[in-house]
DNA sequence: CCTAAAACATGACTTAGATCATAAATTACT
DNA sequence: AGTAATTTATGATCTAAGTCATGTTTTAGG
Protein backbone atom coordinates (compact mmCIF):
# COMPACT_ATOMS: atom_id res chain seq x y z
CA UNK A 1 0.00 0.00 0.00
CA UNK A 2 1.26 3.37 -0.88
CA UNK A 3 1.42 5.21 2.27
CA UNK A 4 0.95 8.93 0.01
CA UNK A 5 -2.16 7.44 -1.49
CA UNK A 6 -3.82 7.38 2.49
CA UNK A 7 -2.93 11.13 2.40
CA UNK A 8 -4.12 11.77 -0.81
CA UNK A 9 -7.57 10.50 0.75
CA UNK A 10 -7.43 12.74 3.52
CA UNK A 11 -6.18 10.79 6.15
CA UNK A 12 -3.81 12.45 8.62
CA UNK A 13 -0.51 11.65 9.69
CA UNK A 14 0.25 11.32 13.60
CA UNK A 15 3.61 12.05 15.29
CA UNK A 16 4.54 9.23 17.72
CA UNK A 17 7.43 9.79 20.16
CA UNK A 18 10.41 7.31 21.01
CA UNK A 19 8.87 4.59 23.23
CA UNK A 20 5.42 6.07 23.25
CA UNK A 21 2.74 3.19 23.90
CA UNK A 22 0.18 2.68 20.35
CA UNK A 23 -1.62 0.28 21.92
CA UNK A 24 -1.97 -2.40 24.85
CA UNK A 25 -2.97 -5.93 25.36
CA UNK A 26 -6.72 -5.90 25.75
CA UNK A 27 -7.83 -2.79 24.10
CA UNK A 28 -10.47 -3.70 21.50
CA UNK A 29 -8.74 -2.55 18.09
CA UNK A 30 -10.37 0.29 16.08
CA UNK A 31 -7.38 1.00 13.60
CA UNK A 32 -4.61 -0.81 11.40
CA UNK A 33 -1.70 1.94 11.47
CA UNK A 34 0.50 2.39 8.98
CA UNK A 35 4.21 3.33 8.86
CA UNK A 36 5.06 6.55 7.38
CA UNK A 37 8.66 6.92 9.36
CA UNK A 38 10.24 5.22 12.16
CA UNK A 39 9.76 2.30 13.86
CA UNK A 40 7.44 0.08 15.86
CA UNK A 41 8.23 -3.26 17.95
CA UNK A 42 5.32 -5.05 19.14
CA UNK A 43 5.80 -7.15 22.37
CA UNK A 44 4.23 -9.27 24.41
CA UNK A 45 5.11 -9.48 28.48
CA UNK A 46 4.64 -12.22 30.42
CA UNK A 47 3.31 -12.17 34.33
CA UNK A 48 6.36 -12.35 35.17
CA UNK A 49 7.61 -9.10 33.42
CA UNK A 50 9.71 -11.38 30.55
CA UNK A 51 9.40 -9.55 27.05
CA UNK A 52 9.15 -10.93 23.59
CA UNK A 53 9.29 -9.37 20.59
CA UNK A 54 6.48 -10.74 18.23
CA UNK A 55 8.14 -8.65 15.50
CA UNK A 56 9.10 -4.85 14.47
CA UNK A 57 7.88 -2.76 11.53
CA UNK A 58 9.26 -0.17 9.65
CA UNK A 59 8.30 2.27 7.67
CA UNK A 60 6.21 1.39 4.41
CA UNK A 61 4.81 -1.24 6.51
CA UNK A 62 1.75 -1.77 8.62
CA UNK A 63 0.51 -3.67 11.54
CA UNK A 64 -2.80 -4.00 13.99
CA UNK A 65 -4.99 -5.74 11.29
CA UNK A 66 -5.28 -9.89 12.65
CA UNK A 67 -6.67 -8.39 15.86
CA UNK A 68 -9.32 -5.79 13.72
CA UNK A 69 -10.17 -8.29 11.21
CA UNK A 70 -11.15 -10.92 13.15
CA UNK A 71 -12.52 -8.49 15.98
CA UNK A 72 -10.50 -9.95 19.03
CA UNK A 73 -8.72 -7.97 21.55
CA UNK A 74 -4.86 -7.04 21.18
CA UNK A 75 -2.90 -8.95 22.75
CA UNK A 76 0.44 -7.13 22.41
CA UNK A 77 1.79 -3.82 22.98
CA UNK A 78 2.83 -1.62 20.39
CA UNK A 79 5.56 0.60 20.91
CA UNK A 80 7.50 3.36 18.84
CA UNK A 81 11.37 1.87 18.45
CA UNK A 82 11.86 5.81 17.14
CA UNK A 83 10.16 9.01 16.93
CA UNK A 84 7.83 7.72 14.09
CA UNK A 85 4.45 9.33 11.63
CA UNK A 86 1.67 6.61 11.28
CA UNK A 87 -1.46 6.83 9.74
CA UNK A 88 -4.63 5.56 11.94
CA UNK A 89 -7.15 4.10 9.33
CA UNK A 90 -10.58 2.82 10.99
CA UNK A 91 -11.93 -0.56 10.44
CA UNK A 92 -14.40 0.91 7.65
CA UNK A 93 -11.63 2.40 5.62
CA UNK A 94 -9.57 -0.28 5.99
CA UNK A 95 -12.53 -2.79 4.83
CA UNK A 96 -13.06 0.05 1.69
CA UNK A 97 -9.25 -0.47 1.51
CA UNK A 98 -9.46 -4.59 0.71
CA UNK A 99 -12.60 -4.62 -1.50
CA UNK A 100 -11.46 -1.78 -3.55
CA UNK A 101 -8.17 -1.69 -4.01
CA UNK A 102 -7.28 -5.29 -5.75
CA UNK A 103 -3.48 -5.23 -5.34
CA UNK A 104 -3.10 -4.15 -1.79
CA UNK A 105 -6.16 -7.32 -0.93
CA UNK A 106 -3.43 -9.71 -2.81
CA UNK A 107 -0.46 -7.39 -1.33
CA UNK A 108 -2.06 -7.96 2.71
CA UNK A 109 -2.86 -11.70 2.21
CA UNK A 110 1.28 -11.93 0.89
CA UNK A 111 2.09 -9.73 3.82
CA UNK A 112 0.08 -12.20 6.66
CA UNK A 113 1.70 -15.19 4.61
CA UNK A 114 5.29 -14.32 5.36
CA UNK A 115 4.73 -13.30 8.96
CA UNK A 116 2.92 -16.70 9.39
CA UNK A 117 5.96 -18.36 7.70
CA UNK A 118 7.84 -16.64 9.95
CA UNK A 119 6.26 -16.90 13.11
CA UNK A 120 5.49 -21.27 12.25
CA UNK A 121 9.49 -21.41 11.62
CA UNK A 122 9.79 -19.18 15.32
CA UNK A 123 7.41 -21.80 16.77
CA UNK A 124 9.01 -24.76 15.79
CA UNK A 125 12.60 -23.17 16.98
CA UNK A 126 11.36 -22.28 20.22
CA UNK A 127 9.52 -26.10 21.10
CA UNK A 128 11.86 -27.87 19.87
CA UNK A 129 15.46 -26.65 19.94
CA UNK A 130 18.11 -25.40 21.81
CA UNK A 131 19.43 -22.27 22.81
CA UNK A 132 22.12 -22.21 20.18
CA UNK A 133 20.24 -23.32 17.70
CA UNK A 134 17.41 -20.78 18.28
CA UNK A 135 19.93 -18.21 18.54
CA UNK A 136 21.50 -19.48 15.30
CA UNK A 137 18.31 -19.46 13.52
CA UNK A 138 17.56 -15.79 14.68
CA UNK A 139 20.84 -14.32 13.16
CA UNK A 140 20.48 -16.12 9.86
CA UNK A 141 17.25 -14.90 9.94
CA UNK A 142 18.37 -11.08 10.46
CA UNK A 143 21.40 -10.91 7.96
CA UNK A 144 19.18 -12.42 5.70
CA UNK A 145 18.48 -9.34 3.65
CA UNK A 146 21.65 -7.82 4.27
CA UNK A 147 24.76 -7.68 2.54
CA UNK A 148 28.18 -8.97 3.21
CA UNK A 149 30.25 -7.13 6.19
CA UNK A 150 27.16 -5.23 7.44
CA UNK A 151 26.96 -5.72 10.97
CA UNK A 152 23.75 -6.54 13.00
CA UNK A 153 22.89 -3.67 14.97
CA UNK A 154 20.59 -5.52 17.39
CA UNK A 155 21.59 -6.05 21.13
CA UNK A 156 22.03 -9.27 22.73
CA UNK A 157 19.17 -8.63 24.93
CA UNK A 158 17.27 -7.69 22.10
CA UNK A 159 17.73 -11.64 20.54
CA UNK A 160 17.19 -12.54 23.89
CA UNK A 161 14.03 -10.54 23.72
CA UNK A 162 13.15 -12.77 20.10
CA UNK A 163 14.16 -16.00 21.09
CA UNK A 164 13.01 -16.21 24.74
CA UNK A 165 16.53 -16.98 25.94
CA UNK A 166 18.23 -14.58 28.65
CA UNK A 167 20.90 -12.11 27.82
CA UNK A 168 23.51 -14.57 29.54
CA UNK A 169 22.49 -17.42 27.58
CA UNK A 170 22.69 -15.15 24.29
CA UNK A 171 26.11 -13.91 24.77
CA UNK A 172 27.41 -17.05 25.66
CA UNK A 173 25.85 -18.71 22.59
CA UNK A 174 26.87 -15.89 20.46
CA UNK A 175 30.52 -16.24 21.93
CA UNK A 176 30.24 -20.66 21.57
CA UNK A 177 29.11 -20.05 17.78
CA UNK A 178 31.93 -17.21 16.57
CA UNK A 179 34.11 -20.15 18.21
CA UNK A 180 32.70 -22.57 16.22
CA UNK A 181 32.87 -20.82 13.42
CA UNK A 182 28.87 -20.38 12.74
CA UNK A 183 28.81 -16.61 12.79
CA UNK A 184 31.65 -14.33 12.81
CA UNK A 185 31.85 -11.03 15.71
CA UNK A 186 33.91 -7.95 14.91
CA UNK A 187 34.25 -6.68 18.42
CA UNK A 188 30.85 -8.22 19.52
CA UNK A 189 28.76 -7.12 16.81
CA UNK A 190 27.88 -9.86 14.42
CA UNK A 191 28.57 -9.48 11.29
CA UNK A 192 27.62 -10.62 7.98
CA UNK A 193 29.92 -13.46 6.11
CA UNK B 1 -14.62 -21.73 0.14
CA UNK B 2 -17.52 -23.70 -1.26
CA UNK B 3 -16.04 -27.01 -1.80
CA UNK B 4 -18.64 -27.69 -3.77
CA UNK B 5 -18.22 -25.38 -6.03
CA UNK B 6 -14.55 -26.57 -6.66
CA UNK B 7 -16.12 -29.96 -8.04
CA UNK B 8 -18.23 -28.14 -10.14
CA UNK B 9 -15.79 -26.26 -11.36
CA UNK B 10 -14.58 -29.62 -12.36
CA UNK B 11 -11.62 -30.42 -9.60
CA UNK B 12 -11.08 -33.69 -8.81
CA UNK B 13 -11.18 -35.28 -5.62
CA UNK B 14 -8.10 -37.28 -4.22
CA UNK B 15 -8.52 -40.13 -1.44
CA UNK B 16 -5.45 -40.12 1.16
CA UNK B 17 -5.62 -42.89 3.29
CA UNK B 18 -4.54 -42.29 7.17
CA UNK B 19 -0.78 -41.25 7.91
CA UNK B 20 -0.53 -40.85 4.33
CA UNK B 21 1.99 -37.94 3.77
CA UNK B 22 0.57 -35.36 1.69
CA UNK B 23 3.61 -32.93 1.73
CA UNK B 24 6.88 -32.78 3.28
CA UNK B 25 9.21 -30.23 4.31
CA UNK B 26 11.62 -28.80 1.73
CA UNK B 27 9.24 -29.62 -1.44
CA UNK B 28 8.76 -26.76 -3.83
CA UNK B 29 4.76 -25.84 -3.17
CA UNK B 30 2.24 -26.45 -6.27
CA UNK B 31 -0.82 -26.78 -4.54
CA UNK B 32 -3.08 -25.71 -2.05
CA UNK B 33 -5.27 -28.14 -0.39
CA UNK B 34 -9.07 -28.08 0.48
CA UNK B 35 -10.24 -30.87 2.54
CA UNK B 36 -13.58 -32.24 1.73
CA UNK B 37 -13.53 -35.20 4.42
CA UNK B 38 -11.23 -36.34 7.15
CA UNK B 39 -8.18 -34.44 9.49
CA UNK B 40 -4.48 -33.63 8.21
CA UNK B 41 -2.12 -31.89 10.85
CA UNK B 42 0.95 -29.91 9.75
CA UNK B 43 3.98 -30.76 12.36
CA UNK B 44 7.44 -29.84 11.70
CA UNK B 45 10.06 -32.24 12.78
CA UNK B 46 13.76 -31.12 14.35
CA UNK B 47 17.07 -32.49 13.99
CA UNK B 48 16.69 -34.75 16.92
CA UNK B 49 13.31 -36.47 15.96
CA UNK B 50 11.03 -34.13 18.08
CA UNK B 51 7.49 -33.22 16.67
CA UNK B 52 5.99 -29.96 16.64
CA UNK B 53 2.24 -29.79 15.85
CA UNK B 54 1.57 -26.74 13.69
CA UNK B 55 -1.50 -27.28 13.22
CA UNK B 56 -4.71 -29.63 12.74
CA UNK B 57 -6.81 -29.06 9.67
CA UNK B 58 -10.87 -30.52 9.58
CA UNK B 59 -13.33 -30.77 6.60
CA UNK B 60 -13.64 -27.43 5.22
CA UNK B 61 -10.73 -26.08 5.62
CA UNK B 62 -7.76 -25.57 3.79
CA UNK B 63 -3.60 -25.56 3.97
CA UNK B 64 -0.55 -25.13 2.24
CA UNK B 65 -1.25 -21.54 0.98
CA UNK B 66 1.30 -19.78 2.81
CA UNK B 67 4.45 -21.35 1.58
CA UNK B 68 2.80 -21.43 -1.80
CA UNK B 69 1.62 -17.63 -2.05
CA UNK B 70 5.33 -16.25 -0.78
CA UNK B 71 7.19 -19.07 -3.45
CA UNK B 72 9.27 -20.74 -0.26
CA UNK B 73 9.84 -24.49 0.12
CA UNK B 74 7.51 -25.95 3.14
CA UNK B 75 9.09 -26.51 6.05
CA UNK B 76 6.46 -28.90 7.67
CA UNK B 77 5.30 -31.87 7.20
CA UNK B 78 1.51 -32.48 6.15
CA UNK B 79 0.21 -36.20 7.24
CA UNK B 80 -3.39 -37.48 6.72
CA UNK B 81 -4.70 -38.25 10.70
CA UNK B 82 -7.70 -40.07 8.98
CA UNK B 83 -8.31 -41.80 5.95
CA UNK B 84 -9.12 -38.11 4.30
CA UNK B 85 -10.39 -36.75 0.78
CA UNK B 86 -9.12 -33.25 -0.48
CA UNK B 87 -8.65 -31.37 -3.76
CA UNK B 88 -5.57 -30.06 -4.27
CA UNK B 89 -6.14 -26.53 -6.60
CA UNK B 90 -3.02 -25.30 -8.35
CA UNK B 91 -1.31 -22.03 -7.95
CA UNK B 92 -3.05 -20.69 -11.35
CA UNK B 93 -6.69 -21.52 -10.33
CA UNK B 94 -6.26 -20.33 -6.49
CA UNK B 95 -5.02 -16.81 -7.89
CA UNK B 96 -7.94 -17.38 -9.95
CA UNK B 97 -10.06 -17.51 -7.15
CA UNK B 98 -8.61 -14.85 -4.87
CA UNK B 99 -9.18 -12.69 -8.13
CA UNK B 100 -12.64 -13.76 -9.15
CA UNK B 101 -14.20 -14.63 -5.89
CA UNK B 102 -14.35 -11.53 -4.03
CA UNK B 103 -15.76 -13.19 -0.71
CA UNK B 104 -13.01 -15.74 -1.29
CA UNK B 105 -10.20 -13.11 -0.85
CA UNK B 106 -12.04 -11.93 2.31
CA UNK B 107 -12.79 -14.82 4.05
CA UNK B 108 -8.83 -15.74 3.28
CA UNK B 109 -7.53 -12.58 5.25
CA UNK B 110 -9.59 -13.38 7.92
CA UNK B 111 -8.58 -17.48 8.11
CA UNK B 112 -4.55 -16.40 7.91
CA UNK B 113 -5.22 -13.48 10.62
CA UNK B 114 -6.70 -16.02 12.94
CA UNK B 115 -4.08 -18.60 12.24
CA UNK B 116 -1.42 -15.76 13.20
CA UNK B 117 -3.18 -14.94 16.20
CA UNK B 118 -2.77 -18.37 17.23
CA UNK B 119 0.44 -18.43 16.88
CA UNK B 120 1.45 -15.25 18.48
CA UNK B 121 -0.25 -16.78 21.37
CA UNK B 122 1.57 -19.97 21.31
CA UNK B 123 4.81 -17.87 20.56
CA UNK B 124 4.53 -16.01 23.84
CA UNK B 125 3.46 -19.01 26.13
CA UNK B 126 6.67 -21.16 24.48
CA UNK B 127 8.82 -17.87 24.59
CA UNK B 128 8.03 -16.89 28.44
CA UNK B 129 5.87 -19.22 30.54
CA UNK B 130 6.30 -22.25 32.07
CA UNK B 131 5.30 -25.61 31.51
CA UNK B 132 1.95 -25.77 33.84
CA UNK B 133 0.74 -22.00 31.97
CA UNK B 134 1.47 -23.70 28.82
CA UNK B 135 -0.67 -26.59 29.26
CA UNK B 136 -3.02 -24.63 30.85
CA UNK B 137 -3.41 -22.35 27.49
CA UNK B 138 -3.74 -24.64 24.92
CA UNK B 139 -5.89 -27.06 27.34
CA UNK B 140 -8.22 -23.98 27.32
CA UNK B 141 -8.01 -23.19 23.89
CA UNK B 142 -8.78 -26.35 22.98
CA UNK B 143 -11.86 -26.76 25.32
CA UNK B 144 -12.80 -23.10 23.70
CA UNK B 145 -15.37 -24.30 21.01
CA UNK B 146 -16.70 -27.40 22.97
CA UNK B 147 -19.77 -27.97 24.95
CA UNK B 148 -19.95 -27.94 28.80
CA UNK B 149 -19.55 -32.03 29.40
CA UNK B 150 -17.82 -33.24 26.65
CA UNK B 151 -14.08 -34.01 27.18
CA UNK B 152 -11.28 -33.28 24.83
CA UNK B 153 -9.92 -36.22 22.91
CA UNK B 154 -6.27 -35.08 22.56
CA UNK B 155 -3.82 -37.61 23.88
CA UNK B 156 -1.22 -36.69 26.22
CA UNK B 157 1.75 -37.07 23.70
CA UNK B 158 -0.64 -34.43 21.45
CA UNK B 159 -0.63 -32.16 23.98
CA UNK B 160 3.65 -32.34 24.44
CA UNK B 161 3.54 -31.91 20.64
CA UNK B 162 1.47 -28.76 21.03
CA UNK B 163 3.54 -27.28 23.79
CA UNK B 164 6.62 -28.34 23.09
CA UNK B 165 6.76 -30.14 26.57
CA UNK B 166 7.33 -33.71 26.94
CA UNK B 167 4.76 -36.48 28.05
CA UNK B 168 6.33 -37.09 31.30
CA UNK B 169 5.53 -33.68 31.74
CA UNK B 170 2.25 -33.23 30.37
CA UNK B 171 0.87 -35.95 32.46
CA UNK B 172 2.63 -34.48 35.67
CA UNK B 173 1.18 -31.17 34.83
CA UNK B 174 -2.23 -32.04 34.30
CA UNK B 175 -2.64 -33.97 37.04
CA UNK B 176 -1.49 -30.71 38.87
CA UNK B 177 -3.68 -28.23 37.16
CA UNK B 178 -6.67 -30.85 38.11
CA UNK B 179 -5.92 -31.00 41.74
CA UNK B 180 -5.70 -26.94 41.67
CA UNK B 181 -9.29 -26.70 39.83
CA UNK B 182 -7.89 -25.48 37.04
CA UNK B 183 -9.15 -27.91 34.53
CA UNK B 184 -11.31 -31.00 35.59
CA UNK B 185 -10.66 -34.89 34.69
CA UNK B 186 -12.84 -37.59 34.49
CA UNK B 187 -10.52 -40.92 34.32
CA UNK B 188 -8.08 -39.06 32.85
CA UNK B 189 -9.69 -37.59 29.85
CA UNK B 190 -9.77 -33.54 30.53
CA UNK B 191 -13.44 -32.12 30.28
CA UNK B 192 -15.18 -28.88 29.68
CA UNK B 193 -16.55 -27.04 32.93
C1' DC C 1 37.47 14.48 25.81
C1' DC C 2 35.16 12.93 29.82
C1' DT C 3 31.56 10.91 32.32
C1' DA C 4 27.30 8.21 32.69
C1' DA C 5 24.69 4.84 30.91
C1' DA C 6 24.11 0.94 28.32
C1' DA C 7 25.82 -3.24 26.66
C1' DC C 8 28.79 -7.14 27.11
C1' DA C 9 31.26 -10.64 29.98
C1' DT C 10 32.12 -14.33 33.27
C1' DG C 11 31.93 -17.26 37.33
C1' DA C 12 29.04 -19.86 40.91
C1' DC C 13 24.88 -21.78 42.04
C1' DT C 14 19.95 -23.29 41.40
C1' DT C 15 16.15 -25.36 39.20
C1' DA C 16 12.48 -26.67 35.86
C1' DG C 17 11.88 -29.86 32.91
C1' DA C 18 14.14 -33.66 30.24
C1' DT C 19 15.52 -38.27 30.38
C1' DC C 20 15.37 -43.06 31.72
C1' DA C 21 13.19 -46.93 33.60
C1' DT C 22 9.42 -49.48 34.94
C1' DA C 23 4.57 -50.38 35.74
C1' DA C 24 -0.53 -49.75 35.83
C1' DA C 25 -4.60 -48.62 33.38
C1' DT C 26 -7.26 -47.93 29.03
C1' DT C 27 -8.49 -48.85 24.47
C1' DA C 28 -8.72 -51.45 20.37
C1' DC C 29 -9.02 -55.69 17.96
C1' DT C 30 -9.86 -60.74 16.81
C1' DA D 1 -13.82 -62.10 26.61
C1' DG D 2 -9.03 -62.02 26.20
C1' DT D 3 -4.78 -60.31 24.48
C1' DA D 4 -1.94 -56.71 22.39
C1' DA D 5 -1.04 -52.13 21.87
C1' DT D 6 -1.44 -47.64 23.37
C1' DT D 7 -1.79 -44.39 26.81
C1' DT D 8 -1.25 -42.85 31.46
C1' DA D 9 1.40 -42.91 35.70
C1' DT D 10 5.38 -42.34 38.93
C1' DG D 11 9.96 -42.37 40.87
C1' DA D 12 15.03 -41.33 40.30
C1' DT D 13 18.48 -38.96 38.10
C1' DC D 14 20.58 -35.47 34.98
C1' DT D 15 21.41 -31.18 32.61
C1' DA D 16 20.66 -26.96 29.92
C1' DA D 17 19.54 -22.76 30.85
C1' DG D 18 18.05 -19.55 34.38
C1' DT D 19 19.44 -16.66 38.20
C1' DC D 20 22.47 -13.80 40.85
C1' DA D 21 26.43 -11.17 41.58
C1' DT D 22 30.06 -8.52 40.11
C1' DG D 23 33.13 -6.86 36.64
C1' DT D 24 34.76 -4.79 32.07
C1' DT D 25 33.98 -2.67 27.71
C1' DT D 26 31.50 0.14 24.46
C1' DT D 27 28.50 3.88 23.24
C1' DA D 28 26.22 8.24 23.72
C1' DG D 29 25.70 12.90 25.26
C1' DG D 30 27.32 17.34 27.21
Amino acid sequence: MNIQKLIDKGLKLKNYPKDWVIYEPGMQPRFVYFIKSGEVRMVTVSDEGKEFIQGVFKAGQYFGEPALLIDRPYLAFTIANKDSQLIAVNKEDFFELIKNEPDFSMELIRTLSKRLFYKSMMLEELASEKADHRLLTIINYLLNDMSVGESLKVTRQELADMTGLRVETVIRGTKLLAEKGLIKTVKGKIVKI
